[in-house]
DNA sequence: CGCTATTTGTAGTCATCGATACAAAATGCC
DNA sequence: GGCATTTTGTATCGATGACTACAAATAGCG
């Protein structure tokens, strides 16, 4: 067996890449794909560009990795949310809340990164955001399904729509009083529709 | 009086500004501001560079170009929805249903031309969307105000809100049925919210 | 100390962006 | 015809986009 020494073998790293995604998660999220060049990525870590490459791969390779950081930091919990024992159309109202409440949360990085970045103009970065929302979409739609196989289809789509506008208004300035009225409004016909 | 001669005196034009306007309405809906480059731009319209600066001023001015043009072909008539002597509940739930028909009309320019350009990375771009959009809000909640103060304030921010929704949603692939389903599914909370 | 491996910083690459300089071309006016 | 005026086409401009070639720097290993 080989010595498993604690740091391989070259130059030693200025800077944690983990750390790295966190913190450009960040400038993703408020600037959105475009906007964010290389240049504002790699300032914001204090490195240069072969650095960035080293470690990413490329743009999108570090906004894949963001992605996969955001459902675990920063996204919405679905799975703390839509639970089994508890009536769907509560659950989905307590989702839209949600919602509201994670797209204000940070005034300078509004709305949802992954519904923001299905719209970018880069086809990697959005086919890695479609992904990611579909994913969700889907968890949404069997749990409604589950109970529900009639109007999950209906209910899903209206769901993902008015997340979506939720979050489109978080980002052109909406806060979170308005945001939340909006929700709980939008929340109120779930349970007519899915005739509880 | 001097001669008012039907042409002015150099070189006459080889293309006419107000259908290149038209023509590029459709390539800024399809592809977004910012994905629609000046070179897409002319080259729809079958001219160089310097004709296109010399017509429009710049990128930004033939697009706010393009936004006024829009407000009367192609966007949602507003005046033709909200009546005053039709219950309000009525016509704005008529008014989602339009925009989901309104924007699922091309598939290939889907979506709202303005609600869109409020995304957009370019700052004079963004800001006449802006100003175009905000006026339309403000249609919208004096409509509502007109017959109920009380809840103009929410029910425009619901509708505005919604629409955005259907817009992204029609941009990401929703056709006609789902946006229509949604629609009508948002529209049956108004008369509740509306104390009918 | 060499040798290898890896990261670093400098200084670029090439493509595309929006926008222009400039002279030839095409008209009206006199 | 000759001049003034305007548009045209060609051939760029400078800035910025994502990305990289290359050699110096810094570590472990023998």
């Amino acid at each position: 067996m080989t010595t498993n020494s604690a740091r391989p073998r070259g130059r030693p790293r200025r800077f944690n890449p983990e750390e790295g995604v966190a913190i450009d998660q960040r400038l993703f999220h408020a600037r959105g794909y475009d906007a964010a060049s290389v240049a504002d990525l790699t300032e914001a870590l204090g490195i240069n560009p072969p650095s960035f490459y080293a470690a990413f791969g490329s743009k999108a390779g570090l906004y894949a990795r963001v992605l996969d950081r955001y459902s675990c930091a920063g996204a919405i919990p679905l799975s703390e949310i839509l639970r089994p024992n508890r009536p769907v159309a509560e659950c989905l109202a307590a989702l839209l809340e949600a919602a509201a409440r994670n797209y204000a949360a940070d005034p300078a990085a509004a709305g949802c990164l992954t519904l923001e970045g299905t719209r970018c103009n880069d086809p990697e970065a959005r086919d890695a955001a479609r992904a990611m929302d579909r994913a969700a979409i889907d968890t949404i739609r069997r749990f409604i399904a589950a109970r529900h196989p009639e109007e999950a289809d209906q209910v899903t789509n209206y769901i993902e729509t008015t997340m979506a506008g939720l979050s489109a208004k978080a980002r052109s300035g909406h806060g979170l009083d308005r945001l939340l009225a909006t929700a709980r409004l939008a929340g109120l016909i779930l349970a007519q529709a899915l005739r509880v």
